[in-house]
DNA sequence: TTGAAAGCGCTAACAT
DNA sequence: ATGTTAGCGCTTTCAA
């Protein structure tokens, strides 16, 4: 708690409101008088303090990270990408990881609503009619999730599992499996809707789960897999399908000889394991930007109301690598 | 900004130093006045202003957490662990990531410090002389690093390193090498040390580097493993043994036919890698809980000075998995 | 262009 | 057991 505003004012031989000036809008000051303030407060080593500061403004200049993971390797290059975009904004990251549960997560909404101004959330789990409830409080962006009035990034699962499936279908398979995830994700949702779709006539799609998003209930499925029949899988995310690989492999199962196994994120892992994970590249870091920007354009509007909330929607592409090939059989 | 003290005095019809009290010193008030204000609260939907309680108290109930690298695999679960800590303990936390650079992590700790009662510092890359420096204006607590009279907690990284590489001259190694991390690591300063002491006159280490702890830097090293002709290596991290691993690959050297390697940090990557990662698993979620702990403790007492820092060290241990193996024509 | 003064929401003596 | 009062460090009218 050392050197305050008071003390460059002394030092400066000014009122403290010259200095403040001097940090906020330089502009209105005589040149010299500006200088002479900044001098004394460099000599001083003084930082304006953010909490006397947000407490007189109202802005705190912070902002909330909410994640359903943070180990879930999806989210940290958002994290990191987001991060430093507040920093460039001078505004600072807090982070906190809901473990997947609805209820925390709108707890640590609440919790953190006090001393940020804004909150962005990742992946959401909490229904949509309760993030309206808690955007009446406090701003919040999405990433993953669509919400009328709430501006979001969302990535374009849609076209990546569309793609994901016509792979599969060109390569010859007809009888496919979705593993989902999470029954709250909107990711999810969107994912499970297109794939029956996407197939049509050429193949059928089973639906497998809810699942959590791990390696371990992607390990749980591969029996269930087996016992389906179904000859190419594509999962809810790259944790999951690295699960099914392992687990089918325990089973005896080879991947992609006699299945095919498609994720969804292209986090590192799926260049490191053998096969290698063919998978949908989702533009996480990206997402973590511009849901900042997103925020603060939000936030920093005067009038809250009736500015209409901007949506981004963000490209996804479709990785082949060697977890996918012609069913057994096919004679290619 | 909505409901405050003074609103929640009003309808419990007290003075907002009651109300105030009701929520900091429950037990000094009359319980029904107590119940009267605690409900008052609930009905009109109050908490606490942290940033105007942080003002009087001079206590933020705030946390900085600092990592060279987000996105490295290594410091997910021990954010994920401190988060969960601070959270238990009433306490938030910042994320910072100071992207490997010195400047930046210095940075960090002065633009956070106003707003935090104290900063972890994970794996810092600045010199012990700054560190002590920044800690003269803010508590200051340490991961895997130790500067007398700061408290830290590290991992045992020499008995570590020890165990790797005895288990490679167990296997008949006689020409090792260690491909070191950045060279403002402790813990690779540690790591090295050991390595030539622990290889006595059982073999020779040749130390290759510093490197940036990634997978390219790894894949980099590889033409120069070939070219020192060693049959073994230990690595800084996980990334660099993996990319050490494809570099290899890439050379059309085996391992661990022709080039035995080990990782250290046991991340997630390690199991997933074909051949699997031997690596030395170090508790990156304990570090985490217990770097909290011991910034809230050292930050609880009301003497700063001269009270002993406190240094935990948590311990590392060997996983052997399927990137070792004797050297070619040891004949076994 | 600068100073004076009020006040952000809360806590912490000090009264009573 | 509860009320009064004086700030915490800063920004922001309002004056000058």
């Amino acid at each position: 708690m050392a050197v305050t505003i008071k003390d460059v004012a002394r030092e400066a031989q000014v009122h403290m409101s010259t200095v403040s000036r001097a940090f906020s809008m330089p502009h209105r000051l005589r040149p010299e008088t500006r200088d002479r303030v900044l001098e004394a407060a460099r000599i001083l080593g003084y930082r304006p303090s953010r909490v006397a500061r947000a407490l007189t403004t109202g802005r705190t200049r912070n902002i909330g990270f909410i994640v359903a993971d943070i180990a879930n390797p999806f989210f940290p290059p958002m994290i990191k990408a987001a991060e430093h975009t507040a920093r460039s904004r001078d505004h600072h990251l807090f982070i906190a990881d809901a473990s997947e549960d609805p209820a925390i997560e709108a707890e640590l909404v609440d919790a953190l609503a006090k001393q940020v101004d804004g909150v962005i959330l990742c992946g959401p789990r909490i229904a949509n009619a309760k993030i309206e409830n808690l955007s009446e409080t406090i701003p919040i962006a999405l990433v993953n999730r669509k919400v009328t009035g709430i501006p979001s990034v969302t990535m374009d699962v849609v076209h990546g599992a569309r793609v994901a499936i016509r792979h599969l279908l060109d390569l010859g398979h007809e009888r496919l499996a979705y593993v989902s995830g999470p029954r709250q994700s909107w990711t999810n949702t969107q994912i499970r809707r297109t794939v029956g779709a996407t197939a049509g006539d050429r193949g059928t799609v089973t639906v497998l789960g809810p699942n959590t998003p791990t390696e371990d209930a992607g390990m749980a499925v591969a029996a269930e897999i087996v016992r389906t029949g179904v000859t190419a899988v594509l999962a809810y995310n790259d944790l999951i399908a690295i699960g099914i690989i392992e687990g089918l492999d325990a089973l005896g199962v080879s991947v992609p000889g006699d299945v095919s196994v498609i994720g969804i994120d292209d986090t590192v892992l799926g260049r490191l394991t053998r096969p290698r994970l063919t998978t949908i590249n989702v533009p996480t870091a990206d997402a973590g930007t511009a849901a900042v920007d997103l925020l603060l354009q939000y936030t920093a509007g005067d009038e809250d109301a009736s500015r209409p909330a901007a949506h981004v929607s963000l490209p996804t592409e479709l990785i082949i690598r060697d977890s996918t090939a012609p069913p057994r059989g096919s004679g290619s």
